[in-house]
RNA sequence: GGAUCGGUGGUCUAGCUGGUAGGAUACCGCACUCACACUGCGGUGGUCAGGGGUUCAAAUCCCCUCCGAUCCA
């Protein structure tokens, strides 16, 4: 029999061909009816070449999710976003043209990054087609666009109307040669050589303690000394006063965990601020501030002798005051990893600013409640969510003094300085915009200063699932579909993303935004650590889909990651996964050379291969409920290849051809042989979207698998008590044949077991035996 | 300092409501050319991180220690 698959493997130019098929026939696009399922999918950021490879794989098991939830019967909202507001691309464009941002015009600058921006979006827009992705790019969506940071704009006004943002004064990372607040994301650690200063505290009625310090210029902002409760070197002084030496101001020792004692003296002085941890000790000890640096990186007179000394003059000075009056114990050289702004490379300070602040720790157990009752895929990872509500100390602070992002919609008084918001609804950009408030409801002023800070970014990630419902836009539409369905994402941003996104939407609507959340590990190199593009081990995906084809990537990604654990990107590992789509492909080619019938009698052989084609359905469908893709991608590959290929079709080769087989037998078989494929097929279309939707068309269709529902298990009758018997039975005779350096075509003289006679012609054709 | 996850043949991974440690890859050997060399069969290789406990029985449950990854401070 001719097959009617002529090619002898997977050939993965044809996913062109599929792709455009489904382009033209708008096979994914999504009708506002019936049950709706809506994906908050999380807006990439074009950052840099090349995407990462971690991330392309994220994206191809969204798209799982989207299939899996279109094969159960939902119509399913699957939009496509672009983040593109924050910090990287300023970076990137400062580095691209290097130009400084601030020396540059905020409206010319503002363009050039949008130029960046564009260049490195085609590329990811393009993996993201390439992929198969079933979402909708003819309305794909930039967070940048007037239509998003409106949306942002007008969320806030609503919040600044509810009386849920205030201003206040707080300690944070400052980079005082860039004259920015700066983001923890944009601060990175170096090693630089420091001294450690052994500085000599009196205290009274004992004797005095040392404290080693790398801020000795810090002295006067000095609140408290730390030593750990363990350690018994200090336990005597603990509840007792130290002076500060050249100060002469006294602070109390407290015991603290944080404190080392190991490391210098045992003892931290802690001061505002030297570093993060002084922050946090500032604020569980409730510490008063005392502001030692000013925005222009010099002392301020709260230094007494050194004001007006930069922080490294400064130092410089007070260790030699220090050395002069008899308080240095002795100096250490040491590597000090110190935290460095990304863009100017010098050390940052900490300082205490006036920022905007979201209030959010009245809503935490609200938050709670609402996070309680979101189903976490899987379960898991609720629990990272749930440990940062019980963390969160302090409000949110959302105004940053950069260009890229949506602007505070604010305009002061001239007179006053009294603060106005515009109405909602449109987008406003204060820094050149005229005031759209016409006179001050406070002074009666008609002269207005436009703010020029911008919005964290997570204030425009937190209201996506608002945006792709059409929030205040399309009220019918609105209804229809938020709250959305699921929320996909990564682990490493629930403390942010997830968490804003809740806390956001439910101030707004009252309501948890998603009912579900799938939480993924992310994609590491193939020895398990990071990729970063200084340690140079990042894996580029698009020659990788190019060379093996996305079927090969997607099968990959659903048989390699366990859902919510971290996964590794290996090449190799991807090459070889092809090997299943080819066997997958030839099971095809063969079966292709049988007629397709829809029913028939089946044998013993084909009553056992169905009732493991059940047990499969039920394992994949298990899988398919908790999307978790590593289930069904493994239990389908394991019963394909070694079960179906390699036993059930080897045993009833010599019946689908009918050599000494009865019509019936023949038929019954044939039947079988499709009925398996075909399922097969359908449990494998989220996942491998081409390949069986090129095999269906071939096989059983003119119409694409697409549309196709999942299937049900049928409880054919449990032949699956066999299935051991027969595989150790195959494995003897194979074995034997070897032993007696027989061909496997060659006769050999075996008993078949009598729990096998229903087996038995099959198996004696199969092995020929005598 | 806190949190989460992990530590199983050279490498990677499944098993973890306790009962002979499974698979992939690499390596070695053999075979066939039948839908498939992008094939089939077989083999070498593991004190399941270490220690203690519970149990007739522990990779699996409990405790401690060590190591790694990530996040938060």
């Amino acid at each position: 029999m001719e097959p009617k698959i002529k090619e002898t493997a997977w050939n993965p130019e044809i996913e062109k061909d599929i792709l455009k098929q489904w382009q033209d026939s708008h096979l994914y696009d999504f009708h506002p009816e019936g049950d709706i399922f809506v994906i908050d999918t999380p807006p990439p950021y074009p950052s840099g070449r090349p995407w990462h490879i971690g991330a392309a794989a994220h994206y191809s098991q969204i798209d799982m999710i989207a299939r899996t939830a279109r094969m159960s019967g939902k119509n399913v909202l699957f939009p496509i976003g672009i983040d593109r507001n924050g910090l990287p691309v300023e970076m990137y464009t400062e580095k691209k043209y290097n130009i400084r941002m601030r020396e540059t015009d905020r409206a010319e600058f503002l363009k050039m990054c949008s130029n960046a921006l564009d260049d490195l979006e085609a590329e990811m827009i393009e993996i993201m087609t390439s992929l198969g992705l079933s979402g909708d790019f003819s309305n794909y969506y930039r967070t940048d666009s007037k239509e998003y940071r409106t949306l942002t704009q007008s969320t806030f006004i609503e919040l600044w109307k509810k009386g849920a943002i205030y201003l206040a004064n707080r300690p944070t990372n400052y980079d005082w040669v860039t004259g920015t607040t700066i983001a923890d994301a944009e601060i990175t650690y170096v090693e630089i050589p420091t001294k450690l200063v052994y500085m000599k505290f009196k205290i009274k009625d004992s004797e005095d303690i040392p404290v080693a310090s790398t801020r000795p210029e810090l002295l006067c902002a000095c609140q408290t000394i730390i030593v750990n409760p363990e350690d018994e070197r200090y336990a005597g002084v603990v509840g007792k006063k130290a002076v500060i030496p050249l100060f002469n101001r006294e602070v109390e020792i407290r015991a603290h965990p944080s404190a080392e004692k190991e490391f210098g003296s045992g003892t931290v002085m802690v001061c505002s601020y030297g570093d993060q941890k002084d922050v946090a000790l500032f604020r569980e000890l409730k510490l008063q501030e005392i502001v030692a640096i000013g925005k222009d990186g010099r002392m301020t007179d709260v230094a007494g002798p050194y004001t007006g000394l930069k922080v490294k003059q400064a130092r410089e000075k007070i260790i030699e005051d220090l050395q002069n009056q008899g308080f240095v114990e002795k100096i250490d050289s040491i590597n000090h990893r110190t935290p460095v702004s990304e863009r100017s490379k010098i050390p940052i300070e900490i300082i205490p600013l006036e920022e905007y602040y979201l209030r959010q720790m009245d809503a935490v157990p609200k938050i709670r409640e609402i996070g309680s009752k979101i189903t976490f895929h899987p379960p898991m990872h609720k629990q990272i969510l749930m440990n940062w509500l019980d963390s969160i100390a302090i409000d949110w602070p959302i105004s940053r003094r950069r260009y890229y992002g949506t602007e505070i919609p604010i305009w002061y008084c001239a007179k006053c300085s009294e603060p106005h918001v515009p109405e909602p609804g449109k987008y406003y950009q204060p820094w050149k915009d005229p005031s759209p408030i016409s006179k001050c409801t406070k002074c009666d002023s008609n002269d207005f200063i436009g703010e020029d800070r911008t919005f964290d970014t997570w204030m425009d990630s937190s209201v996506s699932p608002l945006f792709v419902s059409k929030y205040k836009q399309d009220d019918e539409f609105f209804k229809k579909t938020y709250p959305a369905t699921l929320r996909p994402q990564s682990k490493d941003i629930v403390r942010t993303w997830l968490y804003y996104t809740i806390l956001r939407c439910e101030q707004l609507t009252g309501k948890a935004p998603w009912s579900e959340a799938w939480i993924m590990g992310y994609g590491v190199d193939e020895h398990g650590t990071k990729m970063s593009k200084s340690k140079g081990n990042v894996v580029d995906p698009l020659p990788v889909i190019q060379k093996f084809g996305a079927d090969t990537f997607r099968f990959w990604s659903a048989s390699e990651i366990n859902l919510g654990y971290d996964f590794r990107c290996s090449e190799q590992k991807i090459e070889t996964t092809k090997k299943f789509l080819s066997k997958l492909w030839n099971i095809s080619r063969f079966l292709s050379g049988f007629p397709v019938l829809k029913s028939g009698k089946p044998n013993p052989a084909d009553n056992w291969i169905l009732s493991e084609l059940d047990k499969l359905v039920i394992e994949c469908k298990k899988g398919y409920s908790e999307y978790n893709f590593f289930i069904p991608a493994t239990a389908i590959r394991e019963f394909t290849w070694n079960l179906f290929a390699a036993h059930y079709i080897e045993m009833t080769k010599g019946r689908a051809y009918g050599t000494g087989f009865s019509e019936e037998e023949r038929d019954g078989t044939i039947f079988t042989l499709h009925k398996v494929l075909s399922t097969v097929l359908l449990l494998l279309a989220p996942i491998t979207p081409f390949i069986t939707d090129y095999l269906w068309q071939n096989l059983y269709s003119d119409k694409t698998i697409h549309n196709e529902r999942f299937v049900k298990e049928e409880d054919y009758e449990d032949w699956t008590i066999f299935t051991k018997e027969i595989l150790e039975f195959n494995s003897n005779v194979w074995n034997k044949k070897k032993e007696a350096g027989l061909s496997l075509k060659d006769s050999i003289n075996i008993q078949i077991p009598t729990n096998l006679a229903p087996f038995a012609k099959d198996l004696q054709v199969m092995h020929n035996l005598k």
